[in-house]
DNA sequence: TTTAGAAAAGTAAACGATTACATTTAGCAT
DNA sequence: ATGCTAAATGTAATCGTTTACTTTTCTAAA
């Protein structure tokens, strides 16, 4: 790999000058501007981003530390897609850390990513007191959180309504005539459990259902729980009519387990989802689902921190996505 | 964040010290070193990686990249997350490229990652002559392929048998009584296509099945083309009674098709898929498909990078795995 | 022909580590 | 005390950039 020097050598001219043409500085003359250029061409040259970052702190925006949940929970690779078309529009790259719930591992990776000096963090918190964020957050790094905020830190936050979310889900259910409706939820600690939580409540309020906490079930939040949870939900000897489960994964585990059972869906039990994916249509039937738009989330966490890194003092944003409910067969139709 | 420098001024001695008892270098007399211990703990230091880098050509294996054809594929979520595992066990970070078979992104990244100055790269080239992973490896860089080989080039590979698995996909089909099977093929310029079609076509003519190139269809390796197929060979006059599909994408999109006509699974049509997921199950009836072990594969790659770049010299290892037949439900059952 | 002043190019320090080489210190025999 | 050797530590170059500051070159007015 050929360097700065390089170059300078065979243009015959100083490096000083070879950077200036490289970062389009105007001050240099067109023909040397043209035999460097040639020389840059002639040894493929191109800029060691290593050497750049540990010279410049300056703003830039070149490499990205990604720090999510689950990278199997297919809501988050929605995510890391479109953080990821942002970053190659701009030139950058994302350095990526899934630590699974973990503590230790998270801790780790951003570590390790801010040793590697990257410019902005894009960080799902593993809960919203989440110390390690809110440090990173006060030590002055660009970040901006994703899918979960954090409590009591001024910080950027790319989400989705996820307690309006659940109650659209569960006003559906009830207007399909439900009134018995389970709720696999999630792992307490994380954020968006709660939120959930909170609109599935809200709506038996409003319709003036009895909350049972029998049919209020919950774990870890993946498949795993989706399944078990499901099965004792259904081992009830007053078991519910639909089932509301927390995220995609719990979603899948149930699915595994009304599946075994041969329960046809939704004659003897009927689901809905939070969180959609995009084969919802491969299932047999068709899942309806709380749509998050994780492309689009990722997405807009992308700009804000291209935009935090650019102007650290701007007002923190807090955007908030609706979600859409994609209603298809899993809950009965009017009809019914 | 602070450096190397402040660490010694802190402790009273020279930079040379602070780095050599922070890479365990024995001559350090005790006393020193605690005092050194004692400031970086002080200080809360941790090296910067960027200037270690920089630094040192010497064979580490701190940062990795990763460059594979698309995200949105859960088999290659499978593979991340092998290599993840084994990178956090190894201190490493990995820098991912997802280039979803488009050859300029995949350059962009390509180059972007080696101007990261990255340890090495585990990439899944886009086809057997990729010329630019064909470069990276003549031009000495570690790099072990996934999944797809490279024609006319030494370099580490781990993947799978993917003609003998797709072979005992169709002899299973062949076992239940199907004669007239269809192939739902991906993009003709993937290795692995390539190879599952021959695994397809060898099954065909071992039990004396003619081969017909109308109930062969090929686009590309998506969802979308999955599904679009699917309807051509339903069209068909003279249908198949099975469809073996090329990847769990073009699998899903099948099954859209399916569950839209309101077919039955296996009754109408049976549907065999290249790629197991993890939630085979919820689908309905279960699936059955070939596993790849993306998981080990990862791992496994992993491990071979490591090495590699411990030791530039080892001979081209190339390991391929054994795929498994998960027998599910939507081939029927020997009853039938 | 000078020379001021702008334009163009060059020099060298800095970023934060590693490491070959140089220097200091300590221990010990004479 | 002196010298010698080994042990401990320090000095400074280096990786490839960027950039403040300095120097050289050019242009054109006096």
């Amino acid at each position: 790999m050929s360097s700065l020097k390089n170059v300078a050598d065979l243009a015959g001219v100083s490096v000083a000058t070879v950077s200036r043409v490289l970062n389009a500085d105007e001050v240099v003359k067109y023909e040397t501007k043209v035999k460097v250029m040639n020389a840059i061409k002639a040894l493929k040259y191109s800029p060691n981003r290593v050497a750049q970052r540990l010279r410049t702190t300056r703003k830039s925006s070149r490499l990205i530390g990604l720090l999510i949940p689950d990278i199997q929970n297919p809501f988050y690779v929605d995510v890391i897609r479109g953080i990821e078309v942002f970053a190659y529009a701009n030139n950058a790259a994302v350095v990526i850390g899934n630590f699974s719930q973990d503590e230790k591992k998270e801790k780790l990776y951003l570590d390790i990513l801010k040793s590697e000096s990257v410019d902005g963090f894009i960080v799902a918190p593993s809960n919203e007191k989440d110390i390690y964020i809110k440090e990173l957050v006060k030590e002055g790094f660009p970040v901006v959180c994703i899918d979960r905020g954090l409590s009591d830190v001024e910080v950027d936050l790319v989400k989705v309504d996820n307690q309006k979310g659940a109650f659209n889900a569960i006003e559906h259910l009830i207007k399909l005539q439900h009134k018995r409706i389970g709720h696999i939820t999630g792992n307490q600690l994380i954020p968006t459990t709660m939120e959930r939580l909170a609109g599935y409540e809200q709506a038996l309020k409003q319709y003036n259902i009895a909350i049972d906490p029998e049919i209020i079930v919950s774990r870890e939040s993946d498949y795993e729980s989706g399944a078990e949870l499901a099965a004792h939900l259904l081992d009830l000897k007053n078991p519910p009519t639909a089932i509301f489960t927390g995220n995609n994964l719990l979603t899948l585990g149930a699915l595994e387990t009304i599946n075994k059972r041969g329960l046809k869906i939704p004659e003897d039990i009927a689901i809905i989802g939070f969180d959609d994916v995009y084969w919802a249509n491969s299932l047999n039937p068709p899942l309806t689902a709380v749509r998050q738009p994780g492309f689009e989330i990722g997405k807009r966490a992308m700009e804000l921190l291209i935009q935090r890194i650019l102007s650290p003092e701007r007002e923190v944003a807090s955007i908030i996505y609706k979600t859409e409910l994609m209603i298809r067969r899993s809950c009965g139709s009017k009809e019914k």
